[in-house]
DNA sequence: GTCTATATCCTGATAGAC
DNA sequence: GTCTATCAGGATATAGAC
């Protein structure tokens, strides 16, 4: 587990850990201080020490939590053996779950600067599992035909910012529902290497 | 003009702000203190201000002077009238101007939340000025059908996020050349638009 | 224009009462 | 588990000598 200190189950680890994530995708890691999540959390500063061993820790707590949970959930998954449908389940996935906890995954990838050299490396690989689950569709795809690009790593990497370049304007509330998103990403998405 | 107090031309001037730039691209706005700046540029903090009104003033000019001058570059592409040829022209521009100082493009994106409400207005209109520009290509391309796509606004979107993305990886002494990055990614904005 | 010194405030983290 | 009080240090920004 990710887990250095302090409780998950509790109910101020838990807001505790809430408050975190939108003051930090708000206003980044090193802008927040204990004592603002101590006021969102709904307690005194003193107390936060007893459900995180330091800031840091927090930090990396929440990011680890975040990856572990992205990549149980993909596994939930059960793609498809057939690539073009695997790719376009992953597409869908990838979307829906990005679209339902945008904060989470805005620090993922904002505050990846912020971890010590140690909790980098350890999220990194957590990262780069999620990112080869693609890559592995990918190279099947290839090989079976039905899919085509100059190189497979990149275009692992182009999908990946494609559909996680949704995260910075989809809005529940805005122009197009989350349903609508996930055809016409799907549609590009599928473009981009079909054979 | 962006700049709001201090001078660009003085040599120590020069220096901050290629200071400022490679400190914030590492570790972050809020997390590089004045001293540190200082240390990188050369001089004691006081000389700072002579330079600088203050580090939010200096966030700001970065960014703002960054935005004017991919603009002004852009402009200076004189894209073609084909749609086809103009998609081709901004996708190598936008990968090569990128590459050339991905310090200025990543606070470029990963600072804005540090701006001021109001400096934050200002550079994002000079955000949507560029993101326009590709827009405008891809109307033209759908118009005169040789491009096609469900939406045009998300096809930019798309687009930005995909060659951006490149910015996070691409190391000019890595496995693939500018020139073959250019032509890869090339070819896959090709695919997401083509007809 | 740069320096040193300083004002004022905030930071993460801890100690010990309850 | 939460509180109050506090420590030691670092933050931005300014003042005034040179």
């Amino acid at each position: 587990m990710a887990r250095t200190a302090g409780s998950t189950s509790s109910e101020t680890g838990h807001r505790l850990r809430q408050a975190a994530v939108a003051l930090f995708a708000r206003h980044g890691y090193a802008a927040v201080s204990m004592r603002q999540i101590a006021a969102a959390t709904g307690v005194q500063v003193g107390a936060l020490y007893n459900h995180t061993a330091d800031k840091q820790s927090l930090l990396f707590d929440l990011l680890s939590d975040h990856m572990d949970a992205l990549l149980a959930a993909l596994e939930a998954e059960a793609l498809p053996d057939d690539p073009l449908a695997a790719l376009e389940a992953f597409t869908r996935f990838h979307l829906r779950y990005h679209a339902a906890r945008p904060d989470a995954v805005f620090i993922a990838y904002m505050e990846l600067r912020n971890l010590t050299p140690d909790n980098f490396a350890r999220v990194e690989a957590q990262r780069r599992a999620y990112e080869a689950q693609l890559e592995d569709i990918l190279r099947r795809g290839s090989k079976a035909e039905v899919m085509r690009f100059d190189d497979a790593k990149l275009a692992c990497l182009a999908i990946i910012a494609l559909l996680t370049g949704v995260t910075t304007w989809f809005r529940a509330d805005g122009r197009l529902r989350q349903s609508e998103v996930e055809d016409i990403y799907w549609s590009m998405t599928r473009r981009l290497v079909s054979a």
